[in-house]
DNA sequence: AATAAGGGCAACCGCGACTGT
DNA sequence: GACAGTCGCGGTTGCCCTTAT
């Protein structure tokens, strides 16, 4: 398609920002929002193109930004996020609060891969290079699994994060709307997500429901909440004449409506308004037993489940599966254990390393 | 002290996705 | 459906600072 480069304007500047520049950028979205990246240069005074803009506002002004060293907790879900997830650096983005998805990538490419390298850890893989070797059916099966889960985890997160930022830019903007009202800044985020098992009628085993991811915006400060059926574009397009908007509680949950055994619809749904978006997306529906998101996001209780097949099972989510199913579901679990373990104990030790 | 090499990070570039016309 | 406009993402580049020689 003929798309015309936006920075290839003569007399457009580039390369390092000034803080003349930056006070100018910070000012002018304090005052009105970003809206139109495209045409923010212009109204703002600056001799730069709208995507020099926003990746400076993003990347550098945005208030919100915690800069400054990692920290251990901060690199551990790093290095398990982009086991699952890869280079999706926004998705991973999403679980590290205030930290940029460009900060993260830098932080990956000049620290957390090369550690990982001197560990022997393949840092596409994230498998010892001995492992990367092997190829055994049960491992096999495993990567099969875990693509899966990635796959579905992936597109919870897209959602999430969707739903994040929208949230996000919605509150910022109310709020400078508003400068006569209290800051607030608390947004609470709290996700979900819940693999349940249900009897299998006729043989009564244990089977493996379709999970239920639930993300629920709690704010007890006025919040403008939009349907998502409007695009995103028209809502930046427009707001700076939101007046229309009513103050409404948000509350949005996602549901995981099941079906057939490959297959989930992710459903995002608003209770006060009229609109539903529907996700569909592959979906592991076998050998997962518990909550995957506080699995990879490195809950201290994980930490310590037991990883051999000798000790009790930690979770009754798994009672009564058949051990086929159980010994699965240790595998997974000692699969990430053992990336935790890797970082944890360096052959220098972790704490030279963190 | 001078300089080369390496590391860290901000910014740029190109592409794909999304949306409106 | 084709096209155009915009945005966001991920890969890459290039500058600056630090360290080694």
């Amino acid at each position: 398609m003929g798309r015309s480069p936006c920075c290839d304007k003569a007399g457009l500047k580039k390369g390092p920002w000034t803080p003349e520049e930056d006070q100018k950028l910070l000012a002018y979205i304090e005052e009105h929002g970003h809206g139109s990246w495209r045409s923010l240069p212009e109204k703002a005074g600056l001799q730069r193109c709208g995507k020099s803009c926003r990746l400076r506002w993003t990347n550098y002004l945005r208030p919100d930004i915690k800069r400054g060293k990692f920290t251990v907790q901060e690199e551990q879900t790093i290095i398990q996020l982009h086991a699952l997830l890869g280079n999706r650096w926004s998705a991973i983005a999403t679980h590290l609060p205030k930290r940029t998805d460009n900060e993260i990538k830098n932080y990956w490419n000049t620290h957390l891969k090369k550690r990982l390298l001197k560990m022997g850890i393949d840092p596409v893989t994230h498998k010892h290079k001995n492992e990367t070797l092997s190829s055994s059916t049960g491992q096999s099966k495993n990567a099969a699994t875990l693509s899966h889960m990635a796959q579905w985890e992936s597109a919870r997160l897209e959602a999430e994060a969707r739903l994040a930022r929208e949230s996000k830019l919605l509150h910022y903007q109310n709020n400078n709307l508003n400068k006569s009202a209290p800051q607030q800044h608390c947004f609470t985020h709290k996700t979900s997500t819940i693999w349940s098992t249900k009897p299998n009628e006729g043989t009564g085993d244990q089977q493996l429901e379709s999970p239920t991811s639930t993300v629920t915006f709690s704010e007890n400060l006025p919040l403008m909440i939009m349907p998502l059926g409007i695009p995103t574009d028209n809502r930046n397009r427009n707001n700076n004449n939101n007046n229309e908007s009513s103050e409404i509680p948000a509350r949005i949950e996602f549901a995981v409506s099941s079906s057939t055994s490959s297959d989930v619809s992710l459903v995002v749904k608003e209770h006060e308004h009229d609109w539903i978006r529907q996700i569909n997306c592959p979906c592991p529906t076998e050998g997962i037993g518990e909550g995957f998101t506080s699995l990879l996001l490195g809950d201290p209780i994980n930490r310590s489940l037991p990883t051999g097949k000798n000790e009790a099972p930690p979770s009754s989510s798994v009672a009564g599966a058949g051990e086929s199913e159980f010994n699965y579901y240790e595998d997974n679990k000692n699969y990430w254990n053992s990336i935790l373990n890797l970082v944890d104990s360096s052959p220098s030790d972790s704490q030279a390393m963190f």
